[in-house]
RNA sequence: GGGGGCGUGGCCUAGAGGCUUAAGGCGCCGGCCUGUCACGCCGGAGAUCGCGGGUUCGAAUCCCGUCGCUCCCGCCA
């Protein structure tokens, strides 16, 4: 500590740089340059001595010679991180002394002089090294975290994706137009934010879930084409792709139906794809209706990197009873016994009875259920699959369809990460359409809106909504990419009575539908267009461009999973002042 | 609310009853070094093994509790 205070710190002046760390080239050998950035790696070789400059556009290597005086003695100095500004000639590096690693490895900076504008204390967490570090350290210590090039490049990533957006939707005729964070809570799904109103004492604003009834209302505005980089708010527990504040491309575009949204989004994503990955998409995604997606991969949002797509089957006989359904595994006929055992635990961990197995090996059907079932039938499973020689099926039976269908998604889904079918740089999108409009609440009985209450019946399906709603459909669709889901929307209701009847089937009264939809009720009866839309998860769609695991990886200053920023703090405990300014009052014994 | 994993110098890891006076790499400090680029070489400092209790002649190691982080289930229209 004591060397760091002896240093002294310059003030910058008038100086400026005249590149970035990234921007010198062979062409400007000779040049005069001044940098600055921070000390990313110091090489001391005595009479000689390296410094790697960083600053977020790249890296270049500053040579100071003895010769450079003054320069030279501060160098000596100087550690890891100390912010410089650096003032020398542009040289060639010889041809042995180029780095093929480095944009700017062709050349470096001879210094002749050199400023710390500041010192660093030896840091707590590495910026110069891409090692694992335990990740609350690296939330404490964020804005170091982020001076690692590889999080550098997420936070470019996340603004290009973005901007490609705005261009995009500009270029479309959308308009971007800011909806309240204040509002007032509306009946969605999660747990809302609340926050205290002062002048209303006792009174409290909900943070958004979604721009949702905002948009729609825009929409009967009269706005036509809207969108927004929305911040959205839930409070319920975190995960690895869940935030309890998260961004949406929330758009919404009148007198349209679901294929007009499909082939806009198609479009965003293409030129999102196209400008920012370089990768081209095909021209139209494929669409999948939910019964297809839940029957054929067990989920609404199934990976097709790989396919092990199910089959029913005719089996039953010993262990081998209700509905059968399976699957074929490529080449993977030479399981082990333990291997084997270690995916039926998994079944019966995720509600399946059991899971059996076949193989198929020089025309043979080989399996344990052989002598129950029999080898014809089991022959013809092989048929149904489509195995050949090599090949593993995976069997599953359960009474309860829903619950075989979840499971089998399930072990599809390991398989495919065991068995490394996910490729990366894949990207396969799907629509998974008409999805149901209600699904029924098991513990209360009740029917809920699948989607959300705004969402229209499938136009095919309004007998069904007046005599079996559960059976009727939605226009409610979502866009999957690689098992992720990474849009949901909706062709909305813009009639008045379609809206009641529809809140009405979730088993709210009339008077209660008034007091919360009142104001939407008595939009929709002045000329409210027929109109759909959609929100994209900006967070998982930056996840998967930049090939991480976490939406937190792409967040600037993320929660933890406790919803705290260790950075600041926050949550923290409000001062007894601020609460008597609200009147409120912490209730200790609700505490834990 | 529930289940799994993890917690050892500033950072990353090893050690799983006595080889331990806790080992290695990175970083840090000092010395040497004029073409390095994860520079190299020599030397050094730095750890109440998350915390509390227990078992034991002996605990980083086993047991109980607790705290923190993380993954998952529930929850998330």
């Amino acid at each position: 500590m004591q060397v760091q205070q002896s240093i002294q710190v310059e003030p910058l002046g008038n100086l400026r740089r005249t590149h970035t760390c990234n921007q010198i080239r062979p062409e400007n050998v000779g040049q005069p340059v001044t940098l600055m950035g921070w000390v990313h790696r110091r090489r001391d070789l005595g009479g000689l001595i390296f410094l790697d400059l960083r600053d977020r556009y790249g890296i270049t290597q500053c040579v100071i010679d003895p010769d450079a005086g003054e320069a030279f003695g501060k160098a000596e100095r100087v550690r890891s991180e100390f912010v410089l500004a650096v003032t020398g000639k542009v040289a060639a590096r010889t041809e042995k002394t180029v780095n093929k690693n480095l944009d700017t490895g062709g050349v470096e900076l001879v210094v002749e002089s050199l400023l710390i504008l500041n010192t660093s204390k030896p840091l707590p967490i590495p910026v110069a090294e891409d090692t694992q570090v335990d990740e609350s350290l690296r939330m404490q210590y964020r804005y170091l975290d982020l001076r690692r090039p590889l999080m550098s490049k997420h936070v470019l990533l996340r603004h290009k994706l973005a901007k490609a957006v705005r261009d995009y939707m500009d270029a479309q005729s959308f308009m971007e137009i800011e909806t309240p964070m204040l509002m007032s809570s509306t009946p969605e799904g999660a747990r809302d934010y609340l926050v205290p109103s002062r002048v209303n004492k006792g009174k409290f604003y909900a943070l958004p879930q979604s721009p949702q009834i905002f948009k729609q209302l825009l929409m009967v505005s009269g706005q036509d084409r809207y969108f927004q980089i929305a911040r959205c708010f839930r409070d319920e527990d975190l995960r690895a792709d869940r935030q309890p504040e998260f961004t949406q491309i929330d758009i919404e575009m009148s007198f349209v139906g679901q294929e007009d949204v499909f082939a806009m989004v198609e479009g965003l994503v293409r030129h999102m794809w196209s400008s920012v990955m370089k990768v081209e998409l095909p021209a139209r995604f494929r669409r999948m209706p939910y019964s297809e997606a839940i029957e054929r991969y067990g989920s609404d949002k199934p990976d097709l990197r790989f396919e092990l797509d199910f089959h029913e089957l005719e089996l039953s006989g010993g262990p081998v009873s209700g509905i059968v359904k399976g699957f074929r595994v490529a080449g993977k006929g030479g399981q082990s016994r333990k291997e084997g055992d270690a995916w039926v635990e998994m079944a019966k961990g995720s509600g399946l009875g059991g899971l059996f197995f076949a193989t198929v090996a020089e025309g043979e059907v080989k399996s344990s259920i052989s002598k129950h079932v029999g080898e014809d039938a089991l022959k013809a499973v092989a048929a149904k699959v489509g195995a050949q020689n090599g090949d593993l099926i995976v069997i599953g039976a359960h009474a309860d369809r829903k619950k075989l269908n979840a499971a089998l998604g399930k072990i599809r889904l390991e398989m495919g990460k065991k068995f490394e079918l996910m490729a990366r740089d894949r990207y396969e999108f799907s629509w998974v359409v008409d999805f149901p409009l209600y699904a029924l609440n098991e513990e209360t009985g009740q029917l809920e809106p699948e989607h959300h209450p705004f969402t229209s019946c499938h136009p095919d399906d309004f007998d069904k909504l007046r005599n079996n709603p559960v059976e009727a459909r939605a226009a409610a669709y979502d866009l999957v990419l690689n098992g992720n889901e990474l849009a949901s929307g909706s062709i909305r209701i813009h009639n008045r009575d379609m809206q009641v009847e529809v809140l009405s089937k979730t088993g709210l009264t009339y008077e209660e539908i008034h007091a919360k939809f009142g104001f939407l009720l008595d939009a929709f009866e002045y000329g409210a267009p027929p109109h759909g839309g959609i929100a994209l998860g900006l967070d998982r769609l930056v996840t998967i461009c930049a090939g991480v695991e976490s939406i937190r990886e792409v967040i600037a200053f993320p929660k933890n999973q406790q919803a705290q920023c260790l950075l600041t703090n926050a949550p923290v405990d409000p001062t007894q002042e601020q609460l008597d300014i609200l009147a409120l009052k912490i209730d200790q014994s609700k505490l834990s």
